[in-house]
DNA sequence: TTGAAAGCGTTACCAT
DNA sequence: ATGGTAACGCTTTCAA
């Protein structure tokens, strides 16, 4: 049994190809008796065109690449990412569009993909500074070849030609950090170990804005970086140096609820009871920071969102449309649960 | 500029397009001199074969689509098959497979990426009992149009026309109670709460199979089945109806870690001690699990590795090879923290 | 060993 | 409004 082709389609109906083909397209008019014949057609031998052909001939490839930028040794899947991942999908799915996933860091996976043609546009998550492939594009922009528009998930001033959809991380961390100054707590310890290095930077940013409006002083005993290795190993790793510290902070604020939740555990079964000894916030709301003890204070932060806006942007850009806004930024909202403690 | 076609190439190298071409696919000899001529005029330009008009030509898109069988309401993203996803796409990468994720109920996507004619083979994950599409497939088969292989996730009988890579889930559950009956535990407790029902099936017949062998009698009042809510949610339902039992088993296996940390977590806040009290396991090996406290004692459930052997299977296939074996299952190994009690 | 040419399934431009 | 036809970029016969 062949395939069905547009040919087919056109001799069950008695038309021409071009016909058939007006009818899919939906840009000419054509006959009403015979529009109807056509669809009968398609609907009997359930005829969907060759994408490969509509991609030869068209131009458009109808499908979209989204890199996920992680290095080799990234073993985990945050909740975020895949989250913004099924937004992708999800809304281009609805609009006809394929998603083709690319897990390689993005110096490989750009230029690559770029000359392959073989997608209409790109969406990078997870990148970091100083990405070359995305500096020599920025570069050679305008005689570049066949144009084929990027949207970065992560904003940040060194690729700001690039269209953006992020978290406003400068300020979320900004908002919750003056919630927790609200609470009464002046000694604040953070844990930063997020692969995330560009949405680190910029919460610690907001971070300090709100210390510094508050006149609180930055306590680097207080501030607990481990950027190389795991990040649950991370809270551990703080925790341990935690207990030993003469005085402590009344409050910590952790980079992510996965960090929050293991520094958690590992102070819990050393005797300390939180939030009563010490509040723990994290970020994200996690699934399980919901049901974890004590279920974790923490901002929300949308990840399927983020991922819808994203396709939509591009999706703009593919036809050809002028953004609004080039730099759109998600706020998020603080989930209020047992883990920081009003003091 | 426009983009490179093998013209250019042809052009360059003072050759036609057919000795190009002869190059590129390695099929056929060429004479050397001309041979490294070309190479260069590829190396010079960037060139890169357009895919579309591969697919178009010669029947293969050199992408594989994926598909999550999530239901739409399904928000979790679960760390075993985002793994899994990984192992597909890294493998695949390797090998200059694209993959394509369709995150979409199998009924829907199945009979139109067959259509479409747009991947060369498909990897179903997350399958349940009796979808039809699959179904009315297995019937169809010889017939069927360009045949494009399937591979499933998941192992049952009612599929078993179909190639599968899969969890050994009845000889992992049967090997893992058996080890926690080592442990002195008699009296055991089950929480059922995840959307891999085939799996959850499959896992109940092992744990029948080591109750039986040993005398154990199965108690339906320990037995904790939630399948239509988060899975979280479940662990702390099923921790609210645990605490009122009278009698109470010594020992609680959840289908899955998220159930049984936030199982954990519920009844530690009522200050039950885990595992003095009551031990708890899980299955998976989730990164939260090592940082839990207590640290949970669970399967260790390969996600990454079942997706790279799903796709070798399905490269198998690709080329024409006959499958050694038809179903592979994988084993799990059981990761011995503190959650489980010797008694 | 190499080149010319046909053809893959579509769409868009001319004609009519 | 509709049909014929060229073209998209590539691979693969068929001849030479």
């Amino acid at each position: 049994m062949k395939t069905t082709t547009i040919s087919d389609i056109a001799l069950l109906s008695g038309v021409s190809k071009s016909t058939v083909s007006r009818v899919l397209t939906g840009n000419s008019f054509v006959d009403e008796s015979k529009k109807i014949k056509i669809l009968k057609a398609i609907e009997d031998t359930g005829y969907i065109p060759n994408t490969a052909a509509q991609s030869l001939r068209g131009r458009s490839t109808k499908s979209i690449g989204v890199i996920l930028n992680l290095d080799p040794d990234y073993h985990f899947s945050d909740f975020v990412s895949m989250e913004t991942l099924r937004g992708i999908s999800s809304s281009a799915q609805m609009l006809g569009y394929r998603v083709s996933v690319i897990i390689e860091p993005c110096n490989q996976a750009l230029p690559k993909i770029l000359r392959e043609q073989s997608v209409d546009g790109i969406i990078v998550m997870g990148l970091k500074e100083k990405e070359e492939a995305l500096f020599s594009l920025a570069k050679t922009d305008n005689s570049e070849s066949p144009h084929v528009p990027i949207v970065l998930l992560n904003y940040s001033e060194e690729y700001k030609s690039f269209p953006s959809v992020s978290f406003d991380n400068e300020e979320n961390a900004y908002n919750f950090t003056r919630y927790i100054l609200s609470m009464g707590h002046q000694d604040i310890g953070l844990i930063d170990s997020s692969k995330d290095v560009l949405a680190v930077s910029n919460r610690k940013h907001g971070i300090l804005r709100a210390f510094e409006e508050s006149g609180i002083v930055f306590r680097s005993e207080w501030y607990f970086e481990y950027t190389n290795i795991n990040k649950m190993e991370a809270g551990r790793k703080v925790a341990i140096n935690f207990l030993q510290l003469e005085k402590k902070p009344s409050v910590v604020i952790a980079s992510e609820d996965d960090i929050a939740l293991s520094f958690i555990a590992a102070v819990s079964s050393s005797g300390l009871k939180v939030p009563d000894d010490i509040s723990v916030v994290g970020v994200d709301n996690i699934p399980m920071s919901q049901y974890s003890n004590p279920p974790l204070t923490t901002e929300k932060v949308e990840g399927y969102r983020r991922g819808v806006m994203a396709f939509k942007m591009l999706k703009s850009l593919l036809d050809g449309e002028d953004l609004k806004e080039k730099h759109l930024k998600i706020r998020s909202v603080i989930v209020e649960r047992n883990s920081l403690k009003k003091i």
